[in-house]
DNA sequence: CCTGAGTTTGACCGTTTGGTCAAATCAACA
DNA sequence: TGTTGATTTGACCAAACGGTCAAACTCAGG
């Protein structure tokens, strides 16, 4: 029987922020560019001491990659086979629009990893990420079959939902530098409703 | 006066073997995550010698960037103002296809490096690219003003472009594990062909 | 206050990394 | 063929890296 103790106060704290560090890091440097001192550093600890709560570089990300993933896939999740067609898809593809408003460094951290291919995600994507995806394609195409939407390859309507919305958060700072500084959250969520509003209509 | 060499046939042919193995490894590890051995290896050239040709692995980097960027604005520099709307923008669009399919290591190396923050192409993205596309927005703004296309915030616009096609390289990775291995450019150009006709019709 | 578990740290280790250098080798041309 | 500049390499270096460890410190419960 392996012994599991109940985390102490200090653990808890330490351990969401050690977490909190490392996502700011290793989305800003991915895996091999982020450095354990950086995060050390970004978590106000010394370099031992966050070697006290994560056995290794490796298990920080693993923690960090396992403790996002129901979140990250939450969206796609809600999306309800019994609701209409067009509001699910509407507003599964806004809420992933929030998300990368309000959570870009966490699909900074699934970009980075996936641009360099996925080495060590990739058993996530193809079992979690792949059932999932594979169930919500099937929806799609019922809806397409029912002539709820316009018929078009599922698998491509949701990397389209993908692509448009992760784009504003994965390249933030080309898009920074392109508009000036103005809010590209501004004109987003009307700009994307039209576009998949008049890509969607039968 | 500084004296300029021309450069010898050894030169060329180990200078172009550096940046293809360069973009190979870069492409796939990121500026920090890639190592000059392993540039040196995949080039088939010892580390010093490399370093004999290229002065640091900044400059390999550099050097790579600055050969490529003609190269990527091209598709953008093509599309003619006094071309049809509608055929300029799909043609534009199916011509970044055509990249992100014969040259994705090109799309993720750039990719990789607008994650990060641009740390190293900021400038180059702030100057050039800001130009050139503040230029074809103002086409594109004109085309909507003249009801040739349907209106909507041009940066977006190109945004959409970039992140639709660009995202078949980049995440390739991901791509791969949700088709089957099915060929995704398969159904991409006629997916976003008809995709953008809808958007865009006025 | 005492005690023991929980926490923190400076010093350290082996490896990897970007880069240097003198010496050796090669290639071209007179 | 000899000579000179171009090319290549093994050996090496300092810094940065991920990780270890024993010792010191802190803190809650008795």
């Amino acid at each position: 029987m392996t012994e599991k103790r109940a985390p102490t106060r200090i653990q808890k704290k330490n351990r969401a922020t050690i977490l909190e560090a490392a996502l700011e890091v290793f989305s800003q440097h991915g895996f091999r560019g982020a450095t354990v001192d950086q995060i050390a550093n970004a978590a106000g600890l010394s370099k031992p001491n966050l070697l006290y709560y994560f056995p290794s570089k490796d298990a920080i990300f693993t923690a960090l990659l396992s403790g996002l993933l129901d979140t990250w896939l939450a969206p796609l999740q809600a999306m309800d086979p019994n609701g209409d067609p067009m509001e699910e898809i509407l507003s599964y593809m806004q809420r992933k629009l929030q998300m990368s408003r309000d959570f870009p460094r966490e699909s900074r951290l699934f970009a980075n990893e996936i641009v360099q291919g996925a080495p060590r995600i990739l058993d996530i994507l193809s079992t979690d990420l792949k059932d999932l995806v594979d169930e919500k394609a099937r929806v799609l195409r019922q809806w397409m079959d029912q002539g709820k939407i316009a018929p078009m390859h599922p698998h491509h309507l949701l990397f389209s939902i993908w692509s448009l919305t992760q784009h504003y958060a994965d390249f933030d700072a080309q898009v920074q530098v392109l508009m000036d500084g103005e809010d590209p959250y501004e004109a987003a969520p009307e700009f994307l409703e039209t576009l998949f509003r008049r890509m969607l209509t039968p």
